[in-house]
DNA sequence: TAAATAGTGTCTTTAAGACACTATGGA
DNA sequence: TCCATAGTGTCTTAAAGACACTATTTA
């Protein structure tokens, strides 16, 4: 029996220069994950997940954390237990019998984070919505990293991971429109933000558009992303400001 | 590095005769658990949740099935993955470096399979809001279970694990009020569980109170307990209704 | 017929959504 | 000065909660 730690990796990237549509209300930025070619059977040639075995010396989180930094050199911004997987036909082919138990992380990049993504080898990042056949189960895995990031990101704060130390409202908007898939009233969810007291204004202005500049807000540390009840230890890597 | 599977199994049971509060606005049931007498070291004689290791033959909810069989002979009416414990310092003895990673399953069983819970020896059930300390780490795993539990209860349909095919809203409702540990409106309940279309009135009724006999209804099986996304294949064990 | 719970009606409060409107910096 | 987006006001709708009220059976 095997045990290993794999970790869906979520960021917003910029769109692949090839894409077809460049019209004007194109989306700057495509939610898309790292993958990694595999170079023997089995699923020789196709895209798996960032994982590996568990060290001896290394909680679960931490063994996310190692693979996650050594597939793309990125430090995540959150990071949360997705599910252990385990069924026997996980492997895909009939012949090979050991089991592999794989628990499974899901982590979001910020935006200043993922541009500095180191791409190796046989990694490559591919967008979330239109993903070729993986290897063994892990477009079920990806589906589900989905759907949690879906749902969560409507009751909680984890939309800001994606974003730098401050940002428009309109910014967290976009990024709450982009996960979900469909857009969302400004004046609506301005009023949402605002009575949550998620975040913080700042003396700060984005400017440079040809219309009145957009006041910057900043996260406020001091609240939790998610309500995780008693599991409430942090898992999240300490995001990286320097 | 070892890994197995335990199960924190939830049930309503009529309360210990030796509980001191015996007055009329005593709930009759108790949500209680059963935990298993270690008899080896370390932490030798203290309380642990059922489980063992996973075998090379069955899947991860197969296993949490069976150690909640073989404990208590009973099957639940609900299953679903908790989380995996996987941290260095769970095994309680320093000395002790061997390293366990625990997947934790929860379960619900119905009051109709509960009353025949055979007890074996080392095994009692405990009310789970006044828990001993247990063994290794299994006070979170249970405080933990306990928040998942009130916080699905509020919006899904597993409160109906705990009942029999036929209930009347109101068992239903104090089915609620006992997870939760508050009261609820019965006026506002019934509205709101006749809207969810979660259950389907019978033309039976339950009689015997000195008042107006109360409709039994019944749980529509076509619609799923838990939404869980992609994973939606259910690991739910069919009821026994033999 | 009274006790006790089943079940209904309706008002208030709160949140979400739709959408018109004002404010202001920059080309 | 006008365009584009920032930001505000307000109406409608839906859901949750509080609570008075009627209905029906058994002791």
């Amino acid at each position: 029996m095997q045990l290993a730690v794999s970790t869906v990796i979520f960021a917003l990237r910029e769109p692949d220069r090839r894409s077809v549509r460049t019209g004007a209300d194109t989306p700057r930025h495509v939610l898309s994950l790292p993958l990694v070619c595999r170079v023997r059977e089995p699923y020789d040639g196709y895209w798996a997940l960032p994982g590996g075995p568990l060290r001896g010396s290394e909680g679960l989180a931490d063994a996310a954390a190692r693979t996650l930094e050594e597939t793309t050199g990125l430090r995540p911004a959150y990071l949360e237990q997705l599910y252990a997987f385990g069924d026997l036909d996980r492997s895909g082919s009939p012949d090979d019998h050991e089991r592999v138990v794989s628990i499974v992380y899901w982590a979001l990049v910020g935006q200043e984070e993922a541009a500095g993504a180191r791409v190796g080898q046989n990694v490559r990042w591919l967008a979330a919505d239109t993903l070729p056949d993986l290897a063994f189960d892990h477009n079920l895995i990806v589906d589900y990293a989905l759907w949690r990031l879906r749902t969560k990101v409507e009751y909680s704060r984890i939309a800001h991971a994606f974003l730098d130390e401050t940002f428009t409202l309109k910014e967290l908007r976009e990024v709450h429109e982009l996960v979900l898939g469909r857009t969302l009233d400004p004046a609506n969810f301005r009023r949402q933000v605002e009575a949550s007291a998620a975040v913080v204004p700042t003396d700060s202005f984005r400017t440079g558009g040809r219309h009145r500049p957009a006041r910057l807000y900043r996260y406020d540390t001091a609240i939790p992303p998610v309500d995780l009840g008693p599991l409430a230890r942090p898992e999240l890597a300490a995001r990286s400001d320097s």
